[in-house]
RNA sequence: GAGUCGCUAGCUCAGUCGGUAGAGCAACUGCCUUUUAAGCAGUGGGUCGGGAGUUCAAUUCUCCCGCGACUCACCA
């Protein structure tokens, strides 16, 4: 319990103290409920006086003299509560006003409507089941327009639990962040996916371009690092047999926070032996359109201004199509440097003097053409040399299988044919471990076991990465990672 | 990592062209037995994010630091 203490937390304080010596224990160690708001006034009727038993925090108190309203808010909702002096007696009904806003209360009594027709319980035992001694911001509302709203995002976000007792909707947006995860898992395992848990905690971090953390393992005293990707386990399980399979769970980069990025982030991968990328399109927007169909109700939803349209099929186009599509640049056209840059010229780009035709196209898309993809959009077969694990086309080898699928102007998930030839793997790690020598902390590092494994044959496979938090945020419509994670890593406040 | 903005009572916010601060809600004391952003009357509550400087005087001006939000850069 931290030192600042208030005068508002001192007088708490003080009515434990009363309260105790009322023979009233302000912590008691149980108390089993019955009833949920939102039940009680579904299954409501007007000639029952119904007999609940309800328990949940203390919203709102309006005292009147002899009798007094109150709003409980238990997980479904919340209920109006009405305690009269002459049914509680004198002291009860004392006790019963001297409870706070934010106190944890069970509350027994009969179903009633009011005057004003709000459905209530009429209380015939109220008790104490944790008192709360720091005054919790007080929202209120009034025809759906919020007052006091709980706006401090750094408090927000550090004192959680304040944030889910007080602010309306954030308890929603993380049950549906839950339901989709569940609802990803029921779609995955129900097309003969195995989930399957790969390590963590890696000697070697790979299946990604990104910064790891480090840590240490002092037993075998081994330098570790938390994984980037589980990609190189769950494609060493396909060598294995499972033809099926994916991971649901956290990643983790050593990189800065921003609305798009945490520290930790949920990822999804999935891979499939015996498929190609073409198969991994139709499931991506197939599971993402039924989720949202499930899950919300609609295929059809608002995002930041704009109504985004899942349901299937979403356009599909490749990659030098989309660049023309929305900048008029053919690159299918250049065959020089020059070229390619007098065409970023042409757009308003000004690139970096030492990138190749494909770099060049790249800025393009990501600065002129990313944006605009509001609407669903898979963008296919990418240059192989902005994708170093894809697999090459069989008619154009300057091509790989690859997509990324693209919603509200942003990736949101990475997929292609996966590479399986060992010598060729080798190859390009042999590429990034030069690249890694030169600099380049996100370059990968040699895996050895990683390409043993291939030498004993992965079948032809699919594979695809979803950014789960991000999906969310399309869900729950935000604009901030932070709304979609429930505890986002912020710098520890300092204590002097 | 860079830029912009913010940090004042438990919460939401005013305010001080430099003279140590106000409102609403919450709290406390009364009154009130169908109220609902309950109402009425009264009361208390703040090292104005932290530190230093300038000044007779700093919450206000200057500098440094801390934390956050947003934008950019990197990624998913």
């Amino acid at each position: 319990m931290s030192e600042d203490v208030s005068q508002l937390i001192k007088l708490r304080i003080e009515k434990i103290e009363n309260l105790k010596k009322s023979g009233v224990n302000p912590y008691p160690v149980r108390y089993f409920k019955d009833d949920y708001a939102e039940d009680i006034k579904n299954n409501f009727k007007d000639d029952e006086a119904k007999d609940v038993n309800v328990a949940g925090r203390l919203k709102s108190k309006r005292p009147m003299g002899k009798a007094a309203f109150a709003h409980l808010e238990d997980l479904s909702g919340s209920i109006q509560i009405y305690a009269r002096e002459d049914v509680l007696g004198k002291e009860n009904f004392g006790i019963f006003t001297s409870f706070d806003i934010g106190d944890i209360i069970g509350v027994k009594g009969q179903t009633f409507r009011t005057k004003h027709g709000e459905i209530s319980i009429k209380v015939q035992k109220a008790e104490l089941l944790a008192k709360c001694i720091r005054p919790l911001p007080i929202v209120k509302e009034k025809d759906g327009q919020l007052f006091d709203e709980f706006a401090d995002r750094e408090q927000r976000y550090r004192q959680r639990y304040v944030d889910l007792a007080v602010s309306p909707g954030v308890k929603a947006d993380f049950i549906l962040r839950s339901r989709i995860i569940s609802g990803i898992r029921e779609y995955l395992t129900g097309r003969g996916y195995l989930e399957v848990e790969t390590p963590m905690m890696q000697a070697i971090p790979g299946g990604a371009a990104a910064r790891p953390f480090s840590t240490h393992h002092n037993a075998l005293d081994i330098d570790l690092y938390l994984r980037i990707a589980p990609e190189l386990y769950l494609k060493r399980l396909l060598v294995g047999g499972f033809e099926r399979v994916f991971e649901l769970n956290r990643n983790f980069r050593n990189e800065g926070i921003s609305t798009k990025h945490n520290p930790e982030f949920t990822m999804l991968e999935l891979y499939s032996a015996y498929q190609d990328y073409k198969y991994m399109m139709n499931l991506a927007e197939d599971m993402i359109s039924s989720l949202a169909l499930k899950h919300l109700g609609k295929m059809v939803i608002d995002y930041q201004g704009s109504t985004i349209d899942l349901t299937p099929p979403w356009e599909k186009i490749t990659f030098v199509d989309v660049i023309k599509k929305y900048t008029k640049v053919d690159f299918q056209q250049i065959k020089t440097v020059e070229e390619a840059r007098k065409a970023a010229d042409s757009v308003g780009l000004a690139v970096a003097d030492d990138l190749s035709i494909w770099k060049i196209a790249n800025e393009i898309f990501e600065e002129r053409v990313e944006d605009k993809l509001i609407q669903p959009a898979i963008v296919m077969d990418y240059p192989k040399e902005l994708s170093p694990l894809s697999k090459s086309m069989e008619d154009n080898p300057e091509f790989v299988e690859r997509f990324e699928p693209y919603i509200a102007g942003r990736e949101i998930g990475n997929a292609f044919t996966e590479l399986n030839d060992p010598f060729d793997q080798k190859a390009r790690f042999e590429d990034q471990v030069r690249k890694r020598e030169a600099g380049d902390e996100e370059a990968q590092m040699m895996d050895n076991d990683y390409i043993c494994a291939l030498e004993y044959g992965m079948p032809p496979a699919a594979g695809m990465g979803i950014g789960i938090d991000r999906l969310i945020m399309l869900f729950i419509n935000s604009s901030s990672i932070k709304d979609t994670i429930l505890f986002p890593l912020l710098r520890p406040e300092k204590i002097d």
